[in-house]
DNA sequence: TATGCACCCTCTAGTCGCTAGAGGGTCAAG
DNA sequence: CTTGACCCTCTAGCGACTAGAGGGTGCATA
């Protein structure tokens, strides 16, 4: 029912920034919207669920190619959606190599951390390991 | 013993790229060398010692704000390492958080990905996951 | 009616940590 | 003396926004 939203409602209804929705339509994710009499934008329904759809992604820590790519895939309803699965997939690994990585690092500061007798910096065990054979 | 090196063997030794060298020199990471007759910059063993560290810390995930303080630190020997300690374990929480929101997303990728019974996009569910209350 | 204030507009530049390119100069080997 | 690898500076680009200047609009209240 709720037709007609200015970018500030459209914001906070999907928990976004102004300039952030203006950012979208910029780069071509988020249609242009009409414009009242006094140049504001007028969103209706469809941009509200094109921008929730948004957010979701994102949130998820899709990048803006994959929404876009997601989405030109979500309009072509009678598609299989394999590929979409494929963009999802393709994510999710990408996250947990990330994972494995960080989770190495964290590894290599506990060592660091543990290691340190908290005297002086001369024989600090963290600054000798960054600076190694010196 | 391996006094003056260009920017290339530096970058060699290091692992690091020219343009990268060039750009830590620009913001004031790595002091600037001496130049030659033909205006190359002439690199000494200390270029090298401060490099490594800058490598060895930003492989280990510290920002270069982070890895500015942290040469500040270690140029004043006598004093304690304390705060050393301080910015390398702020920096291993940090990381530690990063993996949580990291599982935690992977986990709803999961959920998504299992619920995908592969058929058309008009009851994909990770379509539908993704525009919620359409 | 005036005025204040929240909201909207465009345009530009900044963030982080590089990376890439244009358009040149230098140096050592063959 | 030429070739090719290296070096130089300067500028712009990446992703995904964010912030600010400098102005216009719309509505409620005095």
């Amino acid at each position: 029912m709720s037709e007609k939203l200015t970018i500030g409602k459209l914001a906070g209804a999907t928990g976004t920034k102004v300039e952030t929705i203006r950012y979208y339509e910029q780069i071509g994710l988020l249609p242009a919207p009409e414009r009242s009499a006094g140049n504001y934008r007028t969103y209706e329904d469809a941009h509200l669920r094109r921008l929730s759809f948004i957010r979701r992604a994102r949130d998820l820590g899709f990048s803006i190619d994959q929404v876009r790519e997601l989405m030109g895939l979500a309009d072509r309803r009678d598609q299989s959606c394999i590929a979409v699965d494929v963009v999802a997939n393709q994510h999710r690994d990408a996250i947990r190599r990330k994972i494995a990585d960080l989770t190495a690092l964290a590894g290599e500061l506990d060592a660091l951390i543990d290691s340190c007798s908290r005297n002086t910096v001369a024989d600090c065990r963290i600054i000798e390991a960054l600076a190694p054979s010196a």
